[in-house]
RNA sequence: GGGGAUGUAGCUCAGCGGGAGAGCAGCGCCUUUGCAAGGCGAAGGUCGCGGGUUCAAAUCCCGCCAUCUCCA
C-alpha cells in the first residue's frame, strides 16, 4: 500500500476485518460508566463487557468488534502532569478491540491479529514480536498453547517469541475473579527511534526505550482467582478474549511518524493551533508541549462534554475542568491568551464526529462550555493574581525574596492560582517561589481531604450467601432453573399470585417466619418494581392465598385485586394458617434473585404456600405520575434552555421528584414558568406513553435519547410520548418512530402513565443549584400537586381575609401595605428624632458646669431620657456637638426597650487632653452591671441594674473631676 | 465526600466589635450651541439566612444556603 491510511480508515479496516470473521459491532459506551461507582471514567475496552465476563449479563453476540472512547487521568495514577510532555501519553484515546465471550480462543485470536497486521495492513514480519506469558513466580502454567500457536504463523520468526512474567503477561480484573494470560505483540521501529541511543540501557521488548512499542494485547481469560482458596485458581467453563490496541498508536506506526501527534488524528488542531500563534512549523516543534498539551486536553474535554460531563467543581466535572484550565494555560505559555480552544475543538468534531456522533450532536455545547470555562478560568488567575501581589508586596517589606511555599499553596488551593503562574510573576519582581515547601502543602492538603474513603463499601457481605440460595433454588424448583432468574415484570400486572421459594431472618434460610419478623422473601416471579434510574423501588404487600371451596370461583371471575384481598383478610379473621407481609423495599442480593424486605404483620408464612405478591398500587400510580411528568419536564428545558440541558440526575419518588441537569446559569422566573406550562400543556393535550422493547443500536438510531451513568443492555426498553392525534390503532410502528412528531423518547426502564393527562397538574416546587454547573428542579404532580394547591390556598385565603381583600387583591394590598408602612416607620422615627432634640435642646440651655485644669472649663450634661434607641441618641450627640463644638462632653442615658444605653461624646479639644468617651461609658456601665466602650469622641454602653442608674450618672462629675486632678 | 475562601447599594468593592461607606451606574436640577464632560442635590441597604456570645454584632462563635477554589 504506498498511500498511507488515515486515522479513519484505519479504524475502519480494523472493524471490516473482524465483521468478515463474524463479529458484531459494538459502538462505543460512554465515557461515563454505567452502573459502575468505582470508577471515574471508561479506561478501558474491557469496561462494558466486564458483566458479562463476571456471567451477570448475556449479550446476542458471542463475537464483538469495537473502538472504545477511554478516559485515563485520575486516580491512584494520576500522570496527568505528564500528558503532552511525551508523544505516545494521553487523557483521552481509542481503544481497539475484538472479543470472545466463550467463543474462539487463542488460535483464532492470534491467527487473526497476525493476519490483520501483517496482510491487512502490511506491517514487516520481522520487525513484530510476541510475548508469552511463563510465570516467574512458577505457579502458574506456562502459556505454551500461546508460543506454539505464534510458531505456525505465516512468516513468524521464531526468535522473536519471547517469554514474560506476571507483570507483563498475566492479566487480572480485579485482586479475585476472572483472569489469564495475555500475549503482545511488539514492533521494533529501529534504531533510530531509540531514545536513549549512546546511553547504556536495556534495549529490546519490554525494555528501557522507545525504540520497541508494544501495539496490541491478547488477554485470554481461562481462569477464575477464588477469594476463598487464597488466590487458588480454577479453570473457567467458558473461555473468553479480550484484546486491546491503542488507536493512536497503532495510527502512529501505520502512518510512520514519530509521534502520535503528529498523525492525522492530530494534525488539524496542531494547525489551527499554529495558525493562532503565527508560528512557523519549526517553531511549533521546537517547543511542542504546549501544542500537544493543547490538542491532547482539548479533545478530551470534547468528548467528555459530548458524554455530559461539563466543567464543574466536583468529581467527573472537575476533570473536565482541571484538563480546560491546563490546556489553558499551556496556551499562555505560547502567547494564546483569549478564549479559543473552541476553535481548536473544530476540527475534533469534523474528524471524529461521523464515528462519534454525540460530537456532532452536542457540537453547541462543547463550544460554549469551553469557552465559558476559559473566560471563568481568567478571571480565577486576575483575581488571583492580585491576592498574590499582595503577598510580594509584604514580601518585599520584610526583605525576603522566597515566597512561603504554604503560602503559594493557599492560593492555589483557594484562589485557583497555579504554582508556575505564581512562581512566573514572582520572577518578573526578583522573588521566587519555594516550591518544595509547596509540594509539603499540597500533599498534606490531599492527606486532610481524607485520601481513604472515596467510595463506600457497597459490596454487601451477605452477597454470597443469598448466591448460595440461588444455586440452590436453580437445582430444585423446575420453573427457576429454566429461566434462570427470578421473573421481573413490574410494567404487567401489580399482582400477582405465585408461591414462596425462601424466607430469610436475620440472614439465615427458614422454613417458618414468625409474627413480626423482619423478613426476606424470594418469590419465582415479581411484579415489584427495584429501584432503579432514578424511580423508587415499591412497596406492598404479601399475602396468603387460602382456598376454600366457597370462594375459588369468585377469585377467578371478581376484580383483580379486590378478591384477593377479601380472601386474605377472611383468611386473617377466620382461617388459621393465613398470614402477611408488609413489603417495605425490593432489592437485588445476588444475580439472579430477587428479594423482598418487609415485617411479617400477620399469621406464619411459610416456604411452599401460595402467595398474592400485590404492589401498593395508590404509592405506585403516584410514582408513574411523577415518572412521566419528569420525561416531560426533560423535553421541556431541552425547549426552553438548549439540547445542553440533559439528565445529570434523577429521583422518582411518590411524594415528588427530583430532576438535576446540566444549564451554567439559575433559571430565571419567566423560564421556570415557560417549563411548567409547557408540561401542564403536554399533560393537558393527552399524549400517548407508549413504551417498546428494542434493541439499542435501533433506539439510538431513532434518536432515542440515552443517559449518561446509566447501563443499558443490548434490548432497551423506551418511553415514546406522542401527540395524540399520531397515535392510531396501527400496528406498523416505523412511521410513528419517526422523531419529529414524538415529544419525548428516551431510554428508560421505568413505570410510566399510558397517557399524558393522568398527571394530573405539574408544579416546579423550587430550582436551586447542585454543583457548580447543574441545577436542581424539584416538583410535584397529581395528588402531591393537589395537596400543595390546597395548602398554598389555604394560606393565600388566609392572608386574605387578613388584609380584608380578595385573594386576587391580595397583592396590590400587600404592596400598599408595605409602602405604608416603610412611610409610617421613617416617619416614626423622624418624629422621635424631632421630639427628642426638642426636649434635649431645651435642657442645652441649662447645662451644668465644671471647672477643669487651668485652661477652662468643660461643659457637661447628664440627662436621662425614655425610649430613646441608639440611632437617635447619636443624633441628641450632633445636636451636642452643634452647640459646643469645644470643651463640651455629654452623656446621655436613655432607658430603652428594658435596657439603659449609655452614649458619651467627648469634644475633640479635650480627646487630646486625656479624656475619652470610650473610658467615660465604661465607668458608668460598670456601676451597672454591664460594660462599654466605643471611639473616643462617641462611645456606647449598657446598664443591667437600672435602680442604680442615679447614682452611676451622678458619678460623671467626679469621674471629669479626677481626670481633671 | 473533605479542606480553604467569599457573600455589604443596580455593579466593583472598602469597613471586620461601638454612628453602614467609596467609586461607577441610575435619578433630579444646574453649566455647556451641541458632543465629550463638569457642578450641585436627593434617593437607593432585613450587611446571604438562622441561632449564640455581648451593654452593643455587618464585624466574634456555631449551623445552614449560595458562589469560587483545591483535594478525593
Amino acid at each position: 500500500m504506498t498511500r498511507k491510511m488515515t486515522g479513519n480508515e484505519i479504524r475502519q479496516t480494523f472493524l471490516d476485518f473482524f465483521v468478515e470473521q463474524g463479529h458484531t459491532v459494538v459502538p462505543s459506551a460512554s465515557l461515563v460508566p454505567g452502573g459502575d461507582a468505582t470508577l471515574l471514567f471508561t479506561n478501558s475496552g474491557m469496561v462494558q463487557f466486564k458483566d458479562v465476563f463476571l456471567g451477570t449479563d448475556k449479550r446476542p453476540y458471542s463475537r464483538a468488534v469495537d473502538s472504545q472512547k477511554c478516559m485515563r487521568v485520575a486516580g491512584k495514577h494520576n500522570d496527568l502532569d505528564d500528558v503532552g510532555r511525551d508523544d505516545t501519553h494521553h487523557t483521552f484515546f481509542e481503544m481497539l478491540g475484538n472479543w470472545s465471550f466463550g467463543d474462539y480462543y487463542k488460535k483464532e485470536a492470534i491467527a487473526w491479529s497476525w493476519q490483520l497486521l501483517t496482510e491487512v495492513w502490511g506491517l514487516p514480519k520481522d520487525k513484530l514480536y510476541a510475548t508469552c506469558f511463563k510465570d516467574d513466580r512458577g505457579n502458574i502454567p506456562t502459556d505454551q498453547e500461546a508460543a506454539d500457536i505464534w510458531g505456525t504463523q505465516p512468516g513468524m520468526p521464531p526468535e522473536n517469541i519471547l517469554f514474560f512474567g506476571r507483570k507483563e503477561n498475566f492479566w487480572q480484573m480485579a485482586e479475585f475473579g476472572p483472569c489469564g494470560p495475555c500475549s503482545e505483540i511488539h514492533i521494533d521501529l529501529g534504531e533510530e527511534r531509540d531514545n536513549l541511543r549512546g546511553q547504556p540501557h536495556q534495549c529490546g521488548v519490554n525494555g528501557e526505550c522507545t525504540r520497541y512499542l508494544e501495539l496490541w494485547n491478547n488477554v485470554f481469560i481461562q481462569y477464575n482467582m477464588l477469594r476463598e482458596a487464597d488466590g487458588a485458581l480454577e479453570p473457567l467453563p467458558a473461555t473468553h478474549v479480550d484484546t486491546g490496541m491503542g488507536f493512536e498508536r497503532i495510527v502512529s506506526v501505520m502512518q510512520g511518524v514519530d509521534s502520535n501527534y503528529k498523525t492525522d488524528l492530530f494534525m488539524p488542531m496542531l494547525e489551527v493551533i499554529r495558525k493562532l500563534t503565527g508560528h512557523t512549523p519549526e517553531q511549533m516543534y521546537a517547543d511542542f508541549t504546549p501544542y500537544r498539551v493543547i490538542a491532547d486536553h482539548t479533545r478530551a474535554a470534547a468528548f467528555l462534554i459530548a458524554d455530559g460531563v461539563v466543567p464543574g467543581n466536583t468529581g467527573r466535572n472537575y476533570i473536565c475542568r482541571m484538563i480546560i484550565r491546563r490546556a489553558a494555560r499551556f496556551a499562555s505559555k505560547i502567547g494564546l491568551t483569549e478564549p479559543f480552544l473552541a476553535k481548536v475543538a473544530n476540527p475534533v468534531i469534523e474528524a471524529y464526529g461521523a464515528f462519534y456522533p454525540e460530537l456532532v450532536q452536542h457540537k453547541q455545547s462543547i463550544i460554549d462550555s469551553l469557552t465559558r470555562e476559559e473566560i471563568r478560568f481568567a478571571r480565577t488567575i486576575e483575581s488571583g493574581t492580585a491576592f498574590l501581589q499582595g503577598l510580594l508586596d509584604e514580601l518585599k517589606q520584610s526583605g525576603k525574596t522566597v515566597l512561603d511555599g504554604h503560602k503559594a499553596f493557599d492560593l492555589y488551593a483557594t484562589y485557583g492560582l497555579p504554582l508556575e503562574i505564581s512562581r512566573d510573576i514572582a520572577r518578573e519582581q526578583a522573588l521566587d517561589v519555594d516550591e518544595a515547601g509547596f509540594r509539603l502543602a499540597r500533599e498534606e492538603h490531599s492527606k486532610a481531604s481524607g485520601g481513604g474513603k472515596a467510595m463506600g463499601s457497597m459490596g454487601s457481605t451477605d452477597t454470597e450467601f443469598f448466591a448460595g440460595i440461588y444455586k440452590d433454588l436453580k437445582s430444585r424448583s423446575s420453573d427457576f432453573s429454566r429461566l434462570g432468574a427470578v421473573e421481573y415484570d413490574p410494567y404487567t400486572s401489580p399482582r400477582i399470585e405465585t408461591e414462596i421459594l425462601a424466607l430469610v431472618v436475620d440472614g439465615q434460610r427458614v422454613d417458618e417466619a414468625q409474627f413480626g419478623d423482619k423478613i426476606e422473601v424470594i418469590l419465582p416471579k415479581t411484579g415489584f418494581y427495584i429501584e432503579s434510574g432514578g424511580q423508587v423501588g415499591d412497596t406492598g404487600s404479601l399475602r396468603s392465598i387460602v382456598v376454600s371451596a366457597g370462594n375459588q370461583g369468585a377469585k377467578n371471575k371478581g376484580p383483580v385485586g379486590s378478591a384477593g384481598h377479601v380472601i386474605a383478610s377472611e383468611a386473617r379473621q377466620h382461617v388459621p394458617g393465613g398470614w402477611e407481609i408488609e413489603i417495605t423495599e425490593v432489592r437485588r442480593p445476588a444475580s439472579g434473585l430477587i428479594s423482598h424486605i418487609g415485617e411479617v404483620v400477620s399469621g406464619k408464612p411459610r416456604v411452599g404456600d401460595q402467595v398474592v405478591a400485590e404492589v401498593d398500587r395508590a404509592r405506585r400510580h403516584d410514582i408513574m405520575r411523577n415518572h412521566t411528568a419528569t420525561h416531560l419536564m426533560h423535553a421541556a428545558l431541552h425547549q426552553v434552555l438548549g439540547l445542553h440541558a440533559r439528565q445529570a440526575g434523577s429521583l422518582v419518588a411518590p411524594d415528588r421528584l427530583r430532576f438535576d441537569f446540566n444549564h451554567p446559569d439559575a433559571m430565571t422566573p419567566e423560564q421556570i414558568e415557560r417549563v411548567e406550562k409547557i408540561v401542564n400543556d403536554a399533560v393537558a393535550a393527552d399524549f400517548a406513553v407508549k413504551s417498546r422493547t428494542k434493541s439499542r443500536e435501533e433506539a439510538i438510531a431513532e434518536g432515542a435519547m440515552a443517559l449518561f451513568g446509566e447501563k443499558y443492555g443490548e434490548v432497551v426498553r423506551t418511553i415514546s410520548i406522542m401527540d395524540a392525534d399520531l397515535e392510531s390503532d396501527k400496528t406498523d410502528d416505523t412511521e410513528l418512530m419517526g422523531t419529529s412528531h414524538k415529544y419525548s423518547y428516551e431510554l428508560c426502564g421505568g413505570t410510566h402513565l399510558t397517557r399524558t393527562s393522568d398527571v394530573g397538574v405539574f408544579i416546579i416546587v423550587s430550582e436551586g443549584s447542585a454543583a457548580a454547573g447543574v441545577r436542581r428542579i424539584e416538583a410535584v404532580t397529581g395528588r402531591g400537586a393537589y395537596e400543595l394547591i390546597a395548602k398554598r390556598f389555604k394560606s393565600l385565603k388566609g392572608i386574605a381575609s387578613m388584609l380584608k381583600s380578595s385573594v386576587d387583591e391580595a397583592p396590590v394590598k400587600v404592596e400598599v401595605i408595605q409602602d405604608e408602612l416603610a412611610a409610617a416607620k421613617k416617619q416614626l422615627a423622624a418624629a422621635r428624632t424631632e421630639l427628642a432634640l426638642l426636649n434635649f435642646n431645651q435642657q442645652l440651655g441649662a447645662i451644668e458646669r465644671v471647672p477643669y485644669g487651668t485652661v477652662g472649663e468643660v461643659k457637661l450634661l447628664v440627662t436621662k431620657v425614655q425610649g430613646i434607641d441608639k440611632e437617635t441618641l447619636t443624633k441628641l450627640a450632633d445636636a451636642f456637638r452643634a452647640k459646643y463644638p469645644e470643651s463640651g462632653v455629654c452623656v446621655i442615658a436613655s432607658i430603652h426597650a428594658d435596657n439603659v444605653i449609655i452614649m458619651a461624646a467627648v469634644m475633640q479639644d479635650l480627646i487630646k487632653r486625656g479624656i475619652k468617651a470610650g473610658d467615660l461609658v465604661g465607668h458608668v456601665s460598670r456601676q451597672l452591671g454591664a460594660g462599654g466602650g466605643g471611639a473616643p469622641h462617641l462611645a456606647f454602653g449598657g446598664g443591667k441594674d437600672i435602680a442604680k442608674l442615679p447614682e452611676a450618672l451622678d458619678s460623671v462629675k467626679g469621674w471629669l473631676t479626677a481626670k481633671a486632678g
